[in-house]
DNA sequence: AAAGAAAACGTGGTCTGACCACCTGGTAAA
DNA sequence: TTTACCAGGTGGTCAGACCACGTTTTCTTT
């Protein structure tokens, strides 16, 4: 009785009990983890069964295994998954479209996030960056997201930019005068300026 | 011979395997796959190798099991992928503001979403709902959500509002006419009117 | 003593066969 | 007809055995 939490699946359990130790031993991205063997001896499961969880957190490239060396924690960035997801399930327009204004969504929330606040001096560096490089994407909002200083939806968009990108569907390509010009709306601290400089960038009707 | 393409593991071959088995005898959501120890046969694997593939395939939802009868497809669409990933994620403290400021972040956008999109029939519809019954604070944003019509941001939002609770910070509860004055900002479709009522009901300064 | 080669060890990768727990469907008993 | 039971199929788990591959240690050879 103690236990009907969780009697099911024993590698769910198994799943569980390594994140607990990951976090418990303070392990982070690139840290080995035990042998599955070792594993198996602790967690007093069997060794297919510690296979199965572990295959679990490979495929969503949460741990990397290297035969003949061990099996090691990993830098979360989904990628791998993101690719079997996409063959597998992103066939259904629907979700497609939700993917994408989704995304739109939490770009726009993490532009109001950082215009609440961040400070003039970032969002003038920012501009400056934006005007001195050249980048993709990816990497511009990827800095706006950092700057909403929001680590969890930074992940949520992380997350959601892998899906986009899965989706193939480059179809508008933002100029750099664009990006530039929604740095300058950030820094004149105007919303209504940074939305409409947004929606041009994403090339998007009001 | 055949098939140096991808000697890498093999439980990822067998997905691929699987994956254009599916799609090759046009099985859907619902339907039945082989047994493991069919598949095992059939494509010239161990079942231990078929089942590490298949608990990948589970965990991200794409599949389930039901022990005594057998594995099916599952209707993937806003697996437990988030889920999993935010258990991993979140294990830092620091990411109590985090949630709290997304969850509401994700709660405006999808108000925001439902003025877009939704008919006055269904916010009406809505409205009575709200005047006519009791509920929690979920399950009023859960039909908000739902409403926005995007199976994606509704599933981020439930793992929001599942770690908002876990939190334990329920310090403001909000009066029942605030629900409904929000509704009828929603219903005259001004969205400066639902941010103010909405602010109102989560108690926050402009 | 230093450098290189060979063996030993540890690790993930895979297979096999064996139980167990559970569900289903058919059959026999009421 | 209804009920009880049981046999077969299915996923869940375990243990042990190899294999392939890196790393480390040991032992030659120079």
């Amino acid at each position: 009785m103690t236990q009907q939490e969780s009697p099911r699946k024993l590698y769910l359990e198994i799943v569980k009990q390594l994140r607990t130790m990951i976090e418990k031993d303070g392990l982070k991205a690139g840290d080995k983890i035990p042998s599955e063997r070792e594993l198996s001896e602790r967690l007093n499961a069997g060794r297919s069964s510690v296979r199965e969880a572990l295959r679990a957190l490979e495929l969503l490239g949460l741990i990397e295994t290297r035969r003949g060396e061990g099996t090691f924690i990993r830098d979360f960035r989904g990628n791998q998954l993101v690719q079997l997801l996409s063959t597998f399930i992103l066939q259904d327009e629907k979700a497609k479209k939700d993917v994408i204004e989704t995304k739109y969504l939490i770009e726009i929330d993490c532009l109001q996030t950082v215009l609440d606040k961040s400070d003039k001096g970032q969002i003038g560096r920012l501009k400056q960056w934006a005007i001195e490089h050249t980048y993709e994407d990816g990497e511009f909002f990827s800095r706006i997201a950092e700057f909403a200083d929001n680590h969890l939806i930074f992940r949520i968009w992380e997350i959601l930019k892998d899906y986009y990108h899965s989706l193939d569907l480059h179809d508008y390509q933002p100029t750099k005068q664009q990006y530039i010009d929604l740095a300058e709306a950030l820094e004149k601290g105007d919303f209504e300026l940074v939305l409409a400089s947004y929606r041009k960038l994403r090339n998007l009707s009001a």
